[in-house]
DNA sequence: CTAATAGTGTCTCTCAGACACTATGGT
DNA sequence: ACCATAGTGTCTGAGAGACACTATTAG
């Protein structure tokens, strides 16, 4: 920031960059981990399947235009779209990771509940949720944007609260244990799991009234909504796991 | 990256974004952090201090950028920095964070050994070290900046390893049990941090011969090197501690 | 000698893993 | 009756906090 601009501040005088988002957007759906994706129509990886995203317009941050394109490629309303997990995950800038022009993304992850089904209202035809485990080869460099989020939310699940973004207002606690299986990829033992979410003060709150629901057969759960705690302390490790 | 540019994707056709890198760059110097600062020469905000950055080249990734403006600004030889933990820590986009034009800044944050002294060879004449503690108001969105490096670093010496990057190559285990007093600010117990320490494999190695060092008066104290561990399973927690 | 730092040993409490067991629903 | 899921209780071993103690240097 204290070196001159190549030509100092002209902004037309040297070669510019385009700043886009692009979001990884992850639902368990059926105890898979799914991502959402967009085909692409036009001809750098036309016919490709992509992550969304969009460029950053002049009066945004990356962070709005995150929000904006959430809202257009999921089809939710801008009231919903606040209330879900939004973060940075890191900025892309290879010189030539857009063969067009020089183009620097930064990359978002998103967590939602598993939703009724996509269908955005915007250009965000082809929009569609796929099993993030049965994938084939993304455009440009999504692949690695793709396994850094993937990274990143395995991650985070040991030491905050974050999985309860991926369930809906009320869920039981197998519903809970369900989300850290299905990121992470292993068995956890019922009892301890219990044991250790309602140990963690502010993690879930039981709802009082004795509604219970049940996910098919067997005896009905008691319902929680998620607790105002961010932070797991300590942190609920994966089993034989490695972290970042 | 689906959505089509803004007038299509004629480079100039819109109004371009600059982007930038910024170094968080840290140093633990007597027992007090240190971060690297340049004093502004031009005029937004000349006179004042602020991160050491500067724009990414149009052949260059971000990251490449990130360690010339590190060797440039540290004066250190480029067959060094490659060895120093350099990472990327977030990108700041707001509209209005640059009043000159529309800057995207990446930033990193560096952690390097307590160095002779930055006079860097570049145009970072007045680059130099700071008490991360009395600091005042930087430039631009560098108090935000800094504030998530500091975040950062103090999260992520929990659960890795990366404590042994602020030190020399070699060290004693009282050196390395002040990097995490003096960025967490907190008392460690002694025979505790060494038993935590020494049980997790990788995180340090002892240097065989009986050399012996001291740092002052006392008993001489033996010196490791760092291990090939990164991470550390289970982590070091901070007491009281939050963390994010 | 004392001050200061390095290093060892031990007790206790917390907590995670393993797992047996009971409870309550559907089929 | 049987199965599937929810929920409880208990034992054990790993590890962290607290802290007493010894060892080795400078002054």
């Amino acid at each position: 920031m204290n070196a001159a601009a190549p030509q100092g501040y002209d902004p037309h005088a040297f070669e510019p960059f385009a700043v886009t988002v692009d979001l990884a957007v992850f639902t368990v759906r059926e105890s898979r981990l799914h991502v959402l994706l967009v085909e692409r129509g036009e001809d750098p990886y036309k016919g490709h399947w992509a992550l969304p995203g969009g460029f950053v317009l002049p009066s945004e941050s990356a962070g709005t235009a995150a929000r904006r394109e959430l809202a257009e490629e999921t089809g939710l309303t801008e009231d919903t779209v606040p209330s879900l997990h939004l973060e940075q995950l890191g900025t892309y800038s290879e010189p030539d990771r857009d063969p067009r022009m020089r183009v620097v993304s930064v990359a978002y992850a998103a967590l939602v509940p598993d939703l009724p089904e996509p269908r955005g209202g915007g250009d965000a035809a082809s929009a569609q949720w796929w099993d993030a485990g049965r994938l084939g080869t993304l455009a440009f460099d999504h692949d690695l944007i793709l396994a850094d989020a993937r990274a990143r939310i395995g991650a985070k699940l040991e030491y905050t609260c974050l999985a309860t973004a991926f369930c809906p207002p009320e869920f039981t606690l197998g519903e809970l244990q369900q989300v850290y299986e299905t990121v992470w990829g292993v068995e956890l033992d019922r009892p301890n799991f219990r044991r250790k979410v309602l140990a963690t003060p502010g993690f879930v709150q039981a709802v009082e009234g004795p509604p219970r629901r049940t996910g098919g057969r067997g005896k009905p759960a008691a319902l929680h909504r998620a607790g105002a705690a961010t932070a797991l302390h300590p942190p609920l490790l994966r089993p034989e796991g490695r972290s970042t």
